[in-house]
DNA sequence: TTTTGTTTTTGAACAGTGTTCATTTATTTT
DNA sequence: AAAATAAATGAACACTGTTCAAAAACAAAA
């Protein structure tokens, strides 16, 4: 007897075209213009139905935003052919910040929006998983690092939050336009730029 | 015949009256859930009036925000009398730092939201002013370094930017709630942490 | 003082928002 | 075929930013 399995299998089909919905508007106008209305008129259902599948719009965001932690992960797969950890690190710093370039509304919303973390807080995992696991990536590889003596008199934790910190922010402040109102010229070039600087300083640590 | 005269000052007060207002609801609820008719209500005029004085809700939080660059930049006054621009330099990301955890929603409003870049981009001034003259601030002292020898190797605009994009990265993610969840031990010190890892790194250079 | 002209202020209206929930429709089990 | 269960609806609630004809308040002229 089937059919509790075909129904929960419709009923995943449903969720996950929700799912494809919001993320097409989403890419299309932002978080904040995709309204509930728009994702049932998209999908050809009344709005009420998405409330059978999520609790809220911040629920729907963090599951969209679960999707950008999988893309990321799987970029950062090269990186086991990377044996040296400061090639590594240098080589995870390219590839997040080519993925925010790249992607700026999805990173918006892994990184800077407060609806994922919203659901996180509200909800009763006590843990933002996606970005845990990405954390641990990167001080994992800085740990090798500092085996292979790099990074003398620094402290492990603080200095993955700073490494972090330098890629978010060379990104950050230029997706959310903050550069191109003060390096107007150049505004295309400056967070490469950036890394790059960043890079010669890591070398002579 | 001060009729005209006058008329002018209260003008002008009534609009003092309505960003007085806005900040009080926006430092107490933040900017999405501060509204037009919160601001109406608590100066005691109806909705329409506010648009006799701003364009949109964007004019005004972007009129907040320059008193937000007021603040930080008169903080910053203290740094005429650190003569080393090295000193300086670190004195100022001391500075940053703190103006940022002592207000986060000022900070989130200058340098996160996009509301008051919005309102730039929207109106016919093609520069972010505020922004702008902080920036040059940081990058005239990032100048005298390189004039006293530091920084060898480096490209000033590139490096203003990577340093800016530091002590923002180290700040933002914390206010957007990045650390709290990812590193939840240690969530109210690990900016003032990385911050000196980071000044660490700057005494190498 | 009354009338005319100007400026300031109002508040209803528009088109939207997230969310809830009694009611209806569809499907499965008896 | 009837009863029970599950899925889906759409109206309703309390909001939002913004506009604009109409009203009220005020100043100048007669």
């Amino acid at each position: 007897m089937g059919i509790p399995e075909r129904k929960e299998r419709e009923k995943e089909e449903l969720r996950e075209r929700i799912l494809t919905a919001a993320k097409t508007l989403f890419l299309e106008k932002g978080v904040e213009k995709t309204s509930i209305r728009n994702i049932a008129d998209l999908i050809e259902y009344s709005p009420g139905i998405i409330y059978h599948y999520f609790q809220d719009k911040n629920e729907i965001f963090h599951a969209l935003h679960q999707g950008g932690f999988h893309q990321l992960m799987s970029r950062m797969g090269v990186l086991t052919s990377v044996s040296h950890p400061m090639e590594r690190l240098k080589a995870m710093g390219t590839i997040y910040v080519q993925f925010a370039m790249e992607n700026p509304d999805m990173y918006d919303l892994m990184f800077i929006k407060e609806a994922p973390i919203d659901h996180v807080s509200n909800s009763n995992e006590e843990q933002w998983k996606e970005g845990f696991g990405t954390f641990n990536f990167l001080r994992d590889t800085i740990k090798e690092c500092i085996d292979k003596g790099h990074f003398q008199g620094h402290e492990i934790e603080a200095l993955s939050y700073l490494i972090w910190s330098t890629v978010h922010g060379l990104v950050s402040l230029h997706i959310r336009r903050r550069c191109e109102v003060v390096l107007a010229h150049k505004q295309h070039t400056i967070v490469k730029e950036g890394l790059e600087e960043f890079f010669n300083i890591l070398d002579k640590l």
